[in-house]
DNA sequence: CAGTGTACTTGCACTTAGTTCAAGTACGGG
DNA sequence: CCCGTACTTGAACTAAGTGCAAGTACACTG
């Protein structure tokens, strides 16, 4: 083995720090290569494409996000405390909200986010259905909010998106179009698992997400706090 | 003037319709231009930038959803049909939901979406803070929801955004990083105006919005109700 | 110490996609 | 019949992801 060697780690860090400084357009394997003072082509002998390595950058940058202890502080606090930190790490890394779409699917295990987020509401002693919601409304709420800055960022901007077998995944997205909560995947694991208990449809998970956002709200109007 | 000549609204419809069936990388200027059965370039007499056509369609797409009345069906139905009908206009074109970070901010006056929200919470008598954490809570939590068949799509394929001067949108990208609700233009309006009443920093809009579902999870938590 | 294989690294080149531009073309008006 | 305006076109430039054949350097073996 060559002493002064590239390894796929040293690649991610670069790759994570040229992310948050140039945004996921700066990121070209030219650019990366200058950074790394390698050929771009280099980076090819550790990592696949351009895709896995943002996927990379993203578990890594996940694995910075603190996340409470739910029996510790309680599931209000920790809600809190798990959605704040999240949006931290979004504010952080402009590029995750971007890069989070495809990632959000990339597959199970890769986030600790939507286990930990679940066990908040489970942990409270939620119905399994109503734990489901929460989890799922908390998140999308998060993730709506970290859209914000990525959209900043993608002023005057070209979003693309590319790839092959275009019309089965359009035909997937539809179908499951408002089911995020299949997203998460222990959720997906209860909803698919045929003993499962989970009788909500994916419009009922948005549906009373929201109405339980409204119910927040009118107990807000209820209490006439002008805060 | 030509006869059989091309219209901006010609290009803009035939876009709109390329995004539906192949989503967002489908959509390339040449392929557009066989699809209208012209030269690929010819779009550049009508269209400035591929961007450009992208919020044109945008805006069309906009047009579509149709936007109960607060005062006619009650703020709580108007919001939830408000959310939905946003939501499925968001299922049908799921170009929208990656397109639509950057059009969030393609200025004032786009989109009646953001007006609208809010207009049913002040019809319901919120205090103004109360009115706009409300609204950017809602839309939010449909556009994280939107972000699911987007990301769908998006799985297995690239992510890119191009563009120049990525330095100074990043700070300010930055800056506002929790406002959302800067992103609204009448919210702006009001967060700007030397006049506003508005007293809540950003962060306290992102705290309350979620607090306030976390209100409403625990109103349903304390009926212990399993729906 | 020479040889050899493995683990990289490199430059070249191919491809796709956005965009520009000089050169056309067609149609309405005079 | 001519001419100008309003388009349309094909060639070409650029940037970026990626494959490939060829090279290089280090560790290990004999």
């Amino acid at each position: 083995m060559p002493r002064n060697t590239l390894t796929a780690d040293q690649i991610v860090q670069a790759a994570i720090a040229h992310l948050d400084e140039e945004g996921l357009d700066g990121l070209t394997m030219r650019a990366l290569g200058k950074r790394l003072d390698v050929a771009a082509t280099a980076v090819y002998w550790h990592i696949k494409t351009k895709d896995e390595l943002v996927r990379l950058a993203a578990d890594a940058a996940w694995a910075e996000v603190e996340l409470p202890d739910p029996a510790r502080v309680g599931w209000r606090a920790a809600a809190v405390r798990t959605a704040t930190s999240s949006h931290a790490m979004f504010t952080r890394h402009p590029w995750m909200g971007q890069a989070f779409g495809g990632y959000l699917l990339y597959g199970p295990g890769k986030s600790r986010h939507d286990d930990h987020l679940l066990a908040v509401y489970e942990a409270a002693g939620f119905a399994p259905a109503d734990a489901d919601r929460a989890a799922a409304a908390v998140f999308t709420y998060v993730l709506g909010n970290a859209l914000a800055p990525a959209a900043m960022v993608a002023l005057n901007r070209r979003l693309a998106i590319g790839g092959e077998d275009a019309a089965r995944a359009f035909a997937e997205a539809q179908e499951n179009s408002v089911a995020i909560a299949r997203t998460f995947p222990r959720l997906r694991e209860r909803i698919d698992s045929p003993a499962a208990s989970y009788a909500g449809t994916p419009e009922d998970s948005f549906e009373l997400g929201l109405t339980g956002m409204l119910d927040g709200f009118q107990a807000r109007l209820a209490a006439g706090a002008e805060r």
